[in-house]
DNA sequence: TTTTGGCACTCCCATCTCTAGAGTGCCAAC
DNA sequence: GTTGGCACTCTAGAGATGGGAGTGCCAAAA
């Protein structure tokens, strides 16, 4: 794919223009927009050969060209500039975080200052479970048969789950248990305690010490049956979407919303990008789900304490103004990953009050 | 309004014709629907009497008639024979709720079924905090200056909050704080124990005992910034809505999805419902919103013990199958409170196993 | 060799016209 | 009170039409 300056440069200027009007870009408005000199005609020719190459397509015979997938893949791989955030964005983002501790809420801002900024769908997932460091892990007697687990990890976040227990465990045992638990598995990665179990199961239960098989008992229930299934999406501003005319057919909407509702495919594809180190950019059907066959998808992963648990971003029409989404959801990780920390840097006490 | 009973018969037959195919019914089809050998100038001239009655109204000169919210209104009121469940609904509707315990789930689960049931969107309230009785609270170390506090309800759903302390708290003034407040408030509903404190807080401090002072400043933080605008209504199957063409103008579905997104209109409308003890309808503009201008809202309250604690039901197109839906509305409504009155029996050992 | 103006051609889209069909209101007759 | 008849109204859809935007190609100019 050789492309000579000069046609990199239109397909550029193409590009940008059909993404301010969504209206095909035809060679007189081209040569006005380019500000090369070139005549109409000549744009032609350079038209043509972006064609030929499969950058850009057109519509009919006689309505300008809009990019292909691929042309928007090489504009935002090579030719794209970001914009640096500005400062009335920046302010209101930071002060968004800055107000907020409690990580559930946090998240919820993110995807809604996502959505607001860029006035497009934001997406937040839920940090990982398997990656988050245990804190804390407590037992409660709800009542004769049910254990309420409560356990809270680094990233400042509590989970609840009953259980319904077999026999009845005394409170003593039970503080026992989680003191056991505390000790043992303090700081460790959710995963890593999981895998321990499963080792320590496959010892001698009789050798155990009591507190130690309670722990056990309790760990094993909870530990065994996680599928929330999508319950870790936050998305917001889905209605923003609406007001493409590209996305406007009922049908294909109303898939997109499907999409939205089940989460199970969006929870797939943002998990995809928590392997990633940077920012990923899926374009149309570069997701693999026909019902984003429009849509682009800008992710970027979120750090806690240099770990990265959790990914976020925005989905929008292809023809999205990427050089400003970009460093949004670019900024919008670093800031939620930097509250998530700091959450927990206060929990520890670190922080000033 | 003096309806005779043939003109009754006759709007009833064309409502139930524009529900079943969304089309204006015109004098024609209308007496051959209605079955009542009447040639369509004789059916003509009663609706011309139900179009002065403000009951149906003619889209354009030669359409037929569509009902008007009036129309609806009688309709509902007076005219409409529910139909019982399909035996497959009901046990559908049963098995859903027999596996599930977790009170979250359950909501979800019921918010599902409402949609999934009816085609339509279906919505579920939380349970009011208030209403609900406390059951059980504790407070957790967390680090030197931060609580957290765990309160469980009687309908078996556990909260969870974070609390920034002002001096540090040891465990064991920590566990006496939370005996002492479990004794005194157990079995207490939410807004009695916030009331109760308001008075407390009255009196002089310095004549409570530690544990208790302890406990009370927990309480203040914990009961008195409780807004969680809108976290408490679980949607589901909002894309059902999209097929329906009277809604169609993206304009409007538009506003009708920020709606479901913002929550706190229908949060607000919901909890009209719970005040009422039965089933509530309301049609186009009645519930007050714009959003909702042409759709209708059916709501049924639901119960804990015999207490109100929540409403669920759901949204469609004022061309709804009201005969359908209300005894779907009702029945999830009767389930799912006795999936939650269930589950805290459960709790307390009174179920089986 | 590249660029350009010219030209014939294509296709869309908005507009208009037209017609068939559905439905109405009214009136006179039953 | 009910009915058939009739003139009238309005819509939705099917062509027909013309302007406009844009194209590809070619030969001439740079």
């Amino acid at each position: 794919m050789s492309l000579n300056p000069r046609a990199e440069f239109l397909l550029k200027t193409l590009i940008e223009r059909y993404i301010t009007d969504g209206q095909p870009v035809g060679s007189r408005t081209l040569s006005r927009q380019a500000g090369l000199d070139l005549s109409p005609a000549t744009i032609r020719n350079v038209m043509a050969d972006l064609e030929e190459l499969g950058l850009i397509q057109a519509p009919h015979t006689s309505a300008g060209r809009i990019p292909t997938a691929l042309g928007y893949r090489v504009f935002v791989d090579t030719l794209l500039k970001v914009r640096p955030l500005t400062a009335s964005d920046m302010r209101r983002m930071q002060g968004e975080f800055a107000s907020e501790h409690n990580p559930q809420q946090l998240m919820e801002s993110a995807s809604s200052l996502l959505s607001q900024i860029t006035r497009l769908a934001g997406i937040v997932t839920m940090p990982r479970q398997e990656q988050a460091a245990l804190r804390q892990i407590e037992f409660l007697s709800l009542s004769v048969n049910r254990v309420l687990v409560i356990l809270v990890t680094q990233d400042g976040r509590v989970h609840n789950r009953v259980i319904n227990t077999d026999r009845p465990y005394s409170p003593s045992e039970l503080v026992e248990a989680a003191n056991y638990f505390n000790q043992t598995y303090a700081a460790r990665s959710l995963s890593e305690v999981k895998h321990i179990l499963l080792g320590e199961m496959q010892k001698d239960s009789e050798a155990m010490q009591q507190a130690m098989a309670t722990a056990m008992h309790m760990a094993r229930s909870l530990f065994m049956d996680q599928d929330d299934a999508g319950a870790g999406l936050v998305v917001s501003g889905e209605s923003y979407l609406m007001e493409f005319p590209e996305l406007g057919s009922i049908a294909k909407m109303r898939k997109l919303f499907d999409a939205f509702s089940t989460k199970r495919d969006l929870l797939h594809l943002l998990d995809q990008s928590i392997h990633a180190t940077g920012m990923q950019i899926f374009i149309g059907g570069e997701s693999g789900y026909q019902a984003l066959e429009e849509c682009s998808v800008v992710t970027a992963p979120y750090r806690v304490d240099g770990q990265i648990v959790g990914t976020l971003g925005v989905i929008g029409p292809t023809r999205m103004a990427y050089e400003h989404v970009i460093p949004i959801v670019d900024m919008t990780a670093r800031l939620l990953g930097g509250a998530l920390s700091g959450d927990q840097a206060g929990t520890y006490g670190q922080s000033p009050g």
